[in-house]
DNA sequence: CGTAAAATGGACTCACAAGTCCAGTTTTTC
DNA sequence: GAAAAACTGGACTTGTGAGTCCATTTTACG
């Protein structure tokens, strides 16, 4: 049969617990054991919700990550309909960084499932969804009239999405926020034309 | 004393090798035996040659690792003096990740060694590089007449390394490398006016 | 030469962390 | 209200892989 209702519960909470303690500790050091102090687990619980063990549950993690950085961007990304939306967006993302630092709780977590099936679905998902709502954004402004129509929006927003990403993780290794800011503001500038 | 000429020489080999193990085997799972098979050594020697054991070999892999990075790009990256030199550039770069695909010899090893102290200085002085020639080359451009002098260098080159460095992050998470193609492009088009 | 330092081989220790097992408790369901 | 299924605790097994140790050979250098 399947879960419960409790059991339920406690599968999301073991997530949750997981994910939260991870954004503060390196994921490569985090042993099974670190995970059952801080859900107040015990082993059996974990394999009986997670019957795939570590791998399982690091991938729900992933997953649970992977919803809360396009949550993050709410409920701006969803809405890119005039130049003070872009604004605004742009502002959400950049206070997530500023505030998170180098800790990117999905960069790191995804470099512990390098050979994991699914871990690279999850990213690809993630920057699909994500790009995929910036283009929508383009075009909208380009049916206002509000960006030019030689404006490429697959190639604009695979390039915003990089950017972003790559900012990001110049960030995580350097600290040094410049780079998400720049890239940001060069596409901002090239949309505008 | 020091290393004898022979003792350098294994040193090198055994970084070598093991870079190149690295290159084809995800570094989470390898372990100091797969080295030893791999450059022929036994435990002692590397332990003699690196008393840091496995963190220092890979942190000494990165940096070489790093340099070639650097390398693959010249000798186009240090002379950008024409839009011919950009393009021969941004083919070299292109062409080195249509090669080796979503395999980022430097990316994998560097999630490995999260909390080395001095392996956030090796990306660190690697984006440093990297940054400081593209800036140099766009003056260069700018002395020349043949770049705008309203375009910030700082800026510019920072928004190029990090759109390079997210479009290898989107590669090596999808497999695509239209977001880097993407990136260089419209980084470019906003050089060219 | 000869001797001291450096280079090598390979067996051994040891800790740790993933995963198993089973016995006991709670919840669901009929 | 009782059987079945889901849930929980915690001790135990086990494999693995980093790092240690010492004995032996090779190289540097006066």
């Amino acid at each position: 049969m399947g879960l419960t209702p409790k059991g339920m519960r406690r599968r999301a909470e073991i997530i949750e617990g997981t994910a939260s303690h991870l954004r503060t500790q390196d994921p490569g050091g985090v042993t099974l054991e670190d995970i059952r102090a801080v859900t107040r687990t015990s082993n059996s619980q974990i394999f009986h919700y997670f019957p795939g063990g570590k791998e399982e549950l690091f991938l729900e993690v992933a997953r649970y990550e992977a919803d809360q950085v396009i949550e993050d961007q709410q409920p701006y990304l969803s809405a890119l309909d005039t130049w003070a939306d872009w604004e605004r967006w742009r502002e959400a993302v950049l206070a997530r960084y500023r505030t998170q630092g180098r800790q990117c709780p999905l960069g790191s977590l995804m470099s512990q499932l390098t050979e994991v099936p699914g871990a690279a679905e999850v990213i690809s998902a993630l920057i699909g969804r994500w790009q995929a709502e910036v283009e929508r954004g383009i075009r909208t402004m380009q049916a206002s009239g509000l960006i030019r129509a030689a404006i490429d929006p697959v190639r604009c927003a695979a390039a915003m999405v990089a950017g972003i990403q790559g900012g990001v993780l110049v960030l995580r290794s350097t600290g040094d926020i410049g780079h998400l800011e720049a890239s940001m503001e060069i596409l901002f500038d090239h949309l505008r034309g």
